[in-house]
DNA sequence: CATGCACCAGCAAACGTTTGCGTTATTTAT
DNA sequence: ATAAATAACGCAAACGTTTGCTGGTGCATG
């Protein structure tokens, strides 16, 4: 077992002619007679050989690998991204490396500087929350390995990146709330330094002048994600002195919290009391509280189109010249349950 | 920006010396001394350089890469799994390559070969439930890369592989339904091609013989674990001649839509009917209809565990020789909810 | 004063491929 | 027939590192 993987310096050897021929012949170059490329192709059959990639990534300065980073791949969001980005990676015979910060912003550090000497040809990032700031990314660029952003992305210029817009779906399930007859709508929404939280409250403010009413401002409470500041949020919403009748949760476990809550207190779900949340989970529909609808914010294609993405700076990247940033975004959709 | 990255023969041309000098003093060799060290480490320092991997990779013959191939990371089992195995990996300096097979025995096939042309130095797997044949496996191992499976791991002899013992576990989610006083236990079981299937059927044997009860193999239905397929199993239960009491499910999906149907038929769940199933999901307690317990299978142990078993056969393997195979069965386990 | 021994540093090969350019036959056009 | 074009292949450099071996100091020892 275990032998010496051939090399095409065996098989040159073996035909008597050079490993240059030989090269050329496997790559079917027009400058090889027929009958030697037939010969070494033979040859290289029988012999099982296999090209070494490490080689040829180190002579061609390229790996064909692109790098993940990302917080959890636990979280359900961020494996059905991933999925979506391995399939087009995969399809474009690029291979994966793969990351999580575990939101620590030193580990992303460490895994960014990991990945360059790995040489990864490109990077996908869905960046920690303790992220604050950007430079090891920017070492990435400097050094010509393109960066594409997704779902997390920084606050700052320059950057390529693909984003769910959360203020469409926002505004959908506030407007949603609205046409149910539900006028003092809760809001629990994230920590306040997440961008995904500042377009939750835009699209809230935004449902509401459309409809031209009034926007409360106490009426969202923010929540640090934990189930105990879940229970708290809820809390305030049940004592708020205007009763609210329905409320936009930031997600699904949000959600399903404060459902809990509410049932805790007696305000009885989907009764006294109505949920619309963001979609990270696949099983809504096994809840013992159900919101109404939930805001989809596809992440396998948020993955999918990071990917393809990345794929194309990196053809692009061969014909130099273009400083442009691409940006994308797609918009989120609230799904409103058949109960 | 893009400026060339400085290598190694750069430093030596800079300061007069030979790129042999500034290899060995990058790595405090002993024969170099400390002035040349220090200016070395220096000027290296200022010009920013990062030793190029690939060319390490490729000289070394080592990548400090490991494989894994799995059916599909969107599975939280398998997203948990990976999550377990990245943690060990980043804490040992090794890297993560990634691939999805979607139960597909081609693609999984095809990951394999084109990780072996990446030159992992080991490989991860949790086989497709469609891989029949296991030669590109024996392939790597041949080629001096060793391969540990976890979880879904093929029925041949000589490999490495963790598994969940799931017959421990079903023995004690059959011994606490008998316990609580079920006396007519059903069981919706997987695919009868899958060997965590037969465990499931072994523990549910074991369990009535040691319990000195008869057993009833017309109380074991399979399902192919879509839900069409899950509704009739549970269907088959409910109308068995004999009065079902207690049904254990395949996994938690399972148990979700028995768990509907049954309630679709009034019958009532934790009533008249009562539920076990094995653990997929987190957020169990959130769910409208509970199963009492669940079997703990651990994805992220053995994720980690099968890290570790592939990291050290990577060390072992310096030394040659050992053709030991290492086994490990990690006990699965009920976990009863407190209701 | 010669011998030996640390101590430092350089030379060059090797890892497996790709590729620009040069060389030799062979064919084609004139 | 002869120059010119073409076809088929080889040479050697290059990619960036590591490492075995060799060589040259300076200094203490015999």
């Amino acid at each position: 077992m275990a032998d010496k993987q051939p090399t095409i310096k065996e098989i040159a050897r073996r035909l008597n002619i050079s490993v240059s021929t030989v090269s050329r012949a496997l790559h079917d170059h027009s400058s090889i007679g027929l009958r030697t490329k037939m010969r070494v192709k033979e040859l290289a059959q029988e012999l099982n050989y296999e090209p070494n990639q490490t080689a040829i990534f180190f002579q061609q300065r390229k790996t064909f690998t692109i790098g993940v980073i990302l917080p959890e791949l636990a979280e359900s969001f961020f494996s059905s991204a991933i999925s979506g980005i391995e399939d087009v990676a995969y399809k474009n015979s690029y291979t994966v490396l793969l990351g999580q910060s575990h939101d620590d912003f030193e580990r992303e550090k460490q895994l960014t500087e990991s990945m360059k000497k790995h040489r990864i040809d490109g990077l996908l990032v869905s960046v920690s929350k303790n992220t604050h700031t950007y430079d090891h990314f920017k070492l990435l660029e400097n050094a010509g390995i393109p960066v594409v952003f997704f779902d997390r992305i920084p606050t700052i210029p320059a950057i390529h990146y693909i984003a769910c817009n959360m203020i469409s779906g926002t505004v959908q399930a506030v407007s949603y709330l609205l046409k149910k007859g539900h006028r003092v709508i809760g809001m629990i929404n994230g920590p306040e330094n997440l961008f995904a939280t500042g377009e939750r409250t835009d699209g809230y403010i935004q449902a509401m002048q459309k409809n031209r009413l009034k926007y409360d401002p106490s009426l969202i409470v923010h929540s640090d994600l934990s189930t105990e500041s879940n229970f708290e949020a809820m809390q305030q919403l049940i004592n708020h002195k205007r009763k609210v009748t329905a409320v936009v949760a930031f997600n699904d476990y949000v959600a399903m919290d404060a459902m809990h809550y509410a049932a805790l207190k007696k305000v009885e779900v989907n009764k006294d009391i109505w949920f619309v949340s963001y979609a990270n989970l696949p099983m809504v529909h096994y809840l013992k509280y159900q919101p109404a609808a939930s805001v989809e914010q596809f992440p396998n294609l948020q993955g999918k189109k990071a990917t393809e993405m990345l794929l194309e700076l990196l053809t692009k990247k061969e014909e130099e010249g273009d400083t442009s940033h691409y940006k994308i975004i797609v918009d989120s959709k609230l799904v409103v349950y058949n109960e």
